[in-house]
DNA sequence: TTATGTGCAAAGACTTTGCTCCTCA
DNA sequence: TGAGGAGCAAAGTCTTTGCACATAA
């Protein structure tokens, strides 16, 4: 159904534009086209794969304003950096709860949502640090494809 | 006990030698010291830091030298980089399983380590992505010692 | 109208690389 | 002795910043 895909979207773009007014922030086309492209997107994209995706669209933003924006939008808990232990930083706008695959190869995140009834347990010590914000689970490893290529170069 | 500590990091650095050797890799002084910072500190040095205090005793070191050590002390298996979501790549040599509280204020790191009988459960789905290495789970929140300074401010 | 945002260019932070000489094994 | 490693300097890569103009509210 690429309607409701389209629609989802759409109910997306207008919690960020409550949201920015909220924050006294303004609905920019570049801060719309931007969020869209971290939204639409389930490959947990790079500044610099959005900033490509935006320019098809509006061929005169800068790389800045997308690093700006990403930040802003950050800031204001639109979107999330998934950890990667890479120096690009790669953006995901999913807030619905869910966990990271890093294929440790070729560096590719999968999303691992969990089951309707399943919870992650916090380890008992976490919360002698601080007040916990959220819990991240990262499961590295080998992807199916590295694991397909890896055998197809030993025959 | 700091003979009991001194102990456990000349365990730690003839393992290095042994793992040196079985790799076809030269024991160096430099590779010595490096591997000695992360692994006799608590603080999940980043390259900089490990690099000031081999500086301690080797004025000569190069930060080049420091970033390629790490990393090939890193491809063996001896250090991790820890998640931080931040450009400076954190290490740590700990490899008691043990997980990580980061807090959003400061950046500090945090160790959290199991109890004895404790588990983390891997997400259900985490299998069907493919094979999988480990798991690092990432308590994000604001620190004690943050929630301190905040309180303070307030008064 | 005006504070916020954008684009441009330049600089910044962190890390890597090419080359030569050195040194561990 | 010879392959792997270190030091130096220079260049990458990713990201941020200062400033002037543009624009949403």
């Amino acid at each position: 159904m690429e309607t409701n895909r389209e629609k989802m979207l759409e109910e997306k773009i207008d919690f960020l534009r409550t949201m920015c007014k909220l924050k006294g922030m303004r609905v920019t086309p570049q801060r719309i086209e931007i969020y869209k492209q971290v939204a639409n997107s389930c490959e947990h994209p790079d500044a610099e794969t959005v900033y490509e995706a935006v320019k098809e669209k509006m061929p005169n933003v800068s790389v800045d304003t997308v690093y700006r924006t990403l930040a802003s939008l950050e800031e204001m808990d639109m979107i999330f950096r998934v950890d990667n232990q890479l120096p690009k930083a790669r953006f995901d706008a999913d807030k619905t709860p869910h966990h990271h695959f890093l294929c440790v190869k070729c560096n590719e995140v999968y999303d691992i949502f969990l089951e309707p009834d399943e919870k992650i347990d916090l380890p008992k010590n976490a919360e002698r640090f601080g007040e916990i914000k959220d819990i991240n689970v990262q499961v590295r490893g080998i992807c199916n494809k590295c694991l397909q290529e890896q055998i197809n170069k030993q025959n």
